[in-house]
DNA sequence: CCCCTTTTTGACAATCATTTTCATTTTCTC
DNA sequence: GAGAAAATGAAAATGATTGTCAAAAAGGGG
């Protein structure tokens, strides 16, 4: 419960879409904190380890997270310009995933699931 | 026709896992080859924008590659062990995502689909 | 074959996100 | 309030990836 985890988190509650570690640190120097990199660093990886936030890496192989509201297993529609996401849910992708781990002998099986595209909004600009 | 990408490339058609290119120019050397690192990041570079092997990224951001026997479209089921993978389909995963997409106006709509576990061979041991 | 242009190559330096280190500050607990 | 434990942040270290640039290889006429 450390107050600088507690800054990160809200930062991040306040975000629609999926932001870096780079790009909160910005945000929250120009926002006036005092906050260091090093431990903006820390809390998103606390926060991503507690399931509080979700994390996936850019096609550029950087990590961004977000602060869902769903604690439930979800996936996202992520807006290839302004990285708005939406939370998704697929039943039927979870069976598919599972079924067909199954099917080849796998065990544990997990699944990374990530739709893209262009939001309506930036589709108009 | 460059000879070094034809050497990448038939590395990494030897492997049936993903590779990093680290991996593959270590292997490489360790083969005897005077090929360069530099070279080996140009080749896959290359090789993956002409959609000749597929790419994604580990959980620590790393790239890794693999010379898929599909030219199709599809996914992979990928051991978090020794990172074989198995090539899959999952044609209502397909339309899944297009459909959620399109439901909320989203355009141009792609998706990212990587399914993980444990093989039997690693189960074993 | 030889000369010249174009492409490819690779050693090395530069980037950039992320992690480590370590000394200082803050928070907790008694 | 004192002392131990946890949190913080500045700066250095790491590690994958990319940029630079001069040398080497590949083509293509003549």
């Amino acid at each position: 419960m450390s107050t600088r985890r507690e800054t990160v988190r809200q930062a991040l509650t306040g975000c629609t879409g999926f932001r870096s570690a780079q790009d909160l640190y910005a945000d929250l120097r120009a926002g006036g904190s005092k906050i260091g990199l090093t431990t903006v660093y820390r809390a998103l990886q606390a926060l991503s380890d507690s399931g509080e936030v979700d994390v996936l890496r850019t096609d550029d192989g950087e990590a961004v997270y977000r602060a869902c509201d769903s604690e439930a297993h979800h996936h996202h529609l992520v807006c290839r310009k302004c990285s708005t996401a939406v939370e998704i849910e697929g039943p039927a992708v979870e069976e598919w995933a599972a079924e067909v781990g199954a099917r080849h002998g796998f065990t544990g099986v997990t699944h990374t699931v990530e739709v893209f595209g262009t939001c309506a909004e930036c589709a108009r600009s």
